[in-house]
RNA sequence: GCGCCCGUAGCUCAGCUGGAUAGAGUGUCUGCCUCCGGAGCAGAAGGUCACAGGUUCGAAUCCUGUCGGGCGCACCA
């Protein structure tokens, strides 16, 4: 497709002396006006001219120039459309060749991506909540390595913190009254429920909390440590549970205590740049020069421990240091805009020029009907219950649909995981999401299983083309003419590696998602109403041709988003 | 109070970073299984692009203000 927007810049750069790379090309809002355009009102006031004249005589000049793309203007327009063989040879033919691989490209090929992502705490359950930073900031990595980006998930667990502090209290007082070997996270989240309905009316408990925190900070290895430690060991092999199940690993599980030992450098190399002061007895860093009333970044606290945004400082010097990003981006909600902004800024006054590559990917807040999310008021779905639950639904319709599927509960998995995942990725990231179960649980219209659906049909006319001996076309031209009617379809096929690059650009899965089903959507309307196998030979093995690439590249958008491609379902 | 984000069909969302007549899904109504898989296809209906100004050949898109919603605002993460 690129070739063809290619080729036209040139030809209209050659004959107006505009620059190439800065000619507009976009698609007509009438398909049935052309498949390119070229709106002229940029060149109207260079030639003083008015646009509609300028088309018609760039109309003419182009007219021969451009081999297979004829060109018509229309008003101040300029309109292109691609010969249907040529266009079919051209994108199916780069299809076939590259596989798995179309729509990706080498374009990152020598540069870094880090990539912050998922990052649940310890001792907490992992909820629909938990969901969204694992699954965007997991496409967001597949998406920059399909473009050939060298690139790094790291899981920066929340491990650290005052918390911690509260909860090794809590075990050490109420530790024998729960099941913490047999099912820690619950027992976790009873403990610390507990700890805090009971600290409101004891300070003795406060205290004890600040003090076990105090002593896994000094580092110490005494029995805080030790407890600290089970805890991480119990929650982490949970997540991985989960994590397996999604598809999603990670090159480094950092949690934020690994950044622990770079916390006093990471403060020294801070306080070296001239940058911090005291103030009411903390160090901060002052940001007001960057935004009116911003508040200050707290390196540490009255007490002397450190806080959140020094750990994040340090595990932001950290990854600089080891990988020397070209482009470090934290998947974490929108309710920490602010804490992002201010790791910027303490970037920006230390006048780090790579600060510009740090950035925040933030995505909507999950509510449910009832309102916030809130463990402690049970106001949570569990992320395995839906998983569960959409699992279950699709085993349900296949035991109904097609009965005689031959691994039903491969498949079930695949496609109730497939509708959850796809659902996730739907909206643009900004976007603040309210659960709803039906919503999530629908199989049907803008849906992953709908995309799925469309992908095993595809699957399925190529099985049925092999049993009757039918080959594709040769990607030829001529022999691929009798796809004169589906340019539209050939036109979203090689939009493709467009596609992924701007998704990747932007961190934003639901480009692709968007994309993936209208090309679902434009394919189950073209089979609908073009019969590939049983007509005439010729015509049908152009067909296949066209089924064989739409094939690969719904399957490559759909595990580009961590979805299963089934052949059949 | 201050800052950031969002506001498009009844509902959920697109709208190619300023271009031609604003599009999907869902819901409602109507058709389509002797035909490659009906998790589907085709059609009808549905709009003051929150509101008011501004910028220019042109604005859902950019700027300002108002209203409505979300999130955040020093010793939590």
């Amino acid at each position: 497709m690129q070739v063809f927007i290619d080729r036209i810049r040139a030809a209209i750069a050659a004959h107006s002396g505009l620059d190439a790379a800065e000619l507009k090309i976009e698609s007509p809002r009438d398909p049935s006006l052309g498949d390119l355009a070229f709106p002229c009102f940029p060149l109207a006031k260079a030639l003083r001219k008015a646009p509609p004249a300028i088309a018609a005589e760039l109309g003419e000049k182009l007219t021969g120039d451009l081999e297979g793309i004829s060109v018509e203007a229309a008003g101040p327009y300029l309109n292109f459309r691609i010969d249907r063989g040529t266009l079919a040879a051209q994108v199916l033919g780069t299809i076939q060749e590259e596989g798995e691989g179309f729509g990706g490209s080498d374009e990152g090929s020598g540069k870094t991506v880090v990539l912050d992502f998922s990052s649940p705490n310890i001792a907490k359950p992992f909820h629909v909540g938990h969901l969204r930073s694992t699954i965007l900031g997991a496409t967001i990595q597949r998406l920059h390595d399909a473009l050939g980006y060298r690139t790094v998930g790291i899981n920066h667990i929340g491990d650290w913190g005052s918390q911690f502090g509260k909860l090794v209290a809590a075990i050490q007082r109420w530790g024998d009254e729960v099941d913490l070997e047999g099912d820690p996270i619950r027992s976790l989240l009873t403990l610390y429920i507990r700890f805090h309905d009971e600290a409101e009316n004891d300070p003795e408990l406060v205290e004890a909390g600040r003090a076990a925190f105090r002593e896994l900070e000094s580092g110490e290895e005494g029995e805080v440590r030790a407890t600290w430690r089970r805890l991480t060991e119990l929650s982490l092999a949970e997540f991985d549970r989960i994590y397996q199940r999604l598809g999603v690993s990670f090159d480094h599980v950092r949690g934020e205590a690994f950044y622990e030992p770079y916390l006093e450098p990471t403060i020294e190399r801070i306080r070296a740049s001239g940058i911090t002061e005291e103030s009411e007895g903390a160090l901060v860093v002052r940001l007001d020069e960057y935004e009116k009333g911003a508040p200050p970044c707290l390196l540490r606290k009255t007490d002397g421990t450190t806080l959140y945004a020094t750990r994040d400082l340090a595990a932001v010097f950290h990854r600089w240091d080891e990988f020397a990003f070209d482009r470090c981006l934290y998947v974490v909600g929108s309710d920490q805009r602010l804490h992002f902004r201010q790791l910027k800024y303490v970037l920006r006054r230390m006048g780090l020029d790579w600060e510009s590559r740090v950035e925040h990917v933030d995505f909507g807040m999950l509510s449910l009907p009832e309102g916030k999310l809130s463990t402690r008021k049970g106001q949570v779905v569990f992320l395995e219950d839906l998983l569960d639950r959409a699992v279950e639904q699709a085993g349900a319709i296949i035991a109904e649909k097609n009965p005689d599927l031959a691994d039903p509960e491969r498949v079930a998995e695949e496609v109730g995981l497939g509708a959850v995942v796809f659902h996730d990725q739907k909206r643009e990231r900004v976007k603040d999401v309210v659960f709803d179960w039906d919503e999530v649980l629908s199989f049907e219209g803008e849906t992953g299983p709908y995309v799925q659906y469309t992908h095993a049909r595809l699957a399925s006319i190529l099985r049925k083309a092999v049993e009757k001996g039918l080959e594709a076309a040769e990607l030829a031209p001529e022999s691929l003419a009798g796809l004169a009617d589906s340019g539209e379809l050939l036109l979203t096929l090689g939009r493709f590696p467009t596609v992924v690059r701007s998704a990747a650009a932007e961190a934003e899965p639901s480009i692709v998602t968007r994309y993936v089903l209208e090309l679902a959507r434009e394919m189950n309307s073209w089979y609908a109403n073009h019969r590939v196998l049983g007509g005439d030979p010729e015509e049908s093995r152009a067909r296949l041709a066209l089924v064989r690439g739409a094939k690969i590249v719904i399957g490559n958008g759909l595990r580009l988003l961590g979805v299963a491609a089934p052949e059949e379902m």
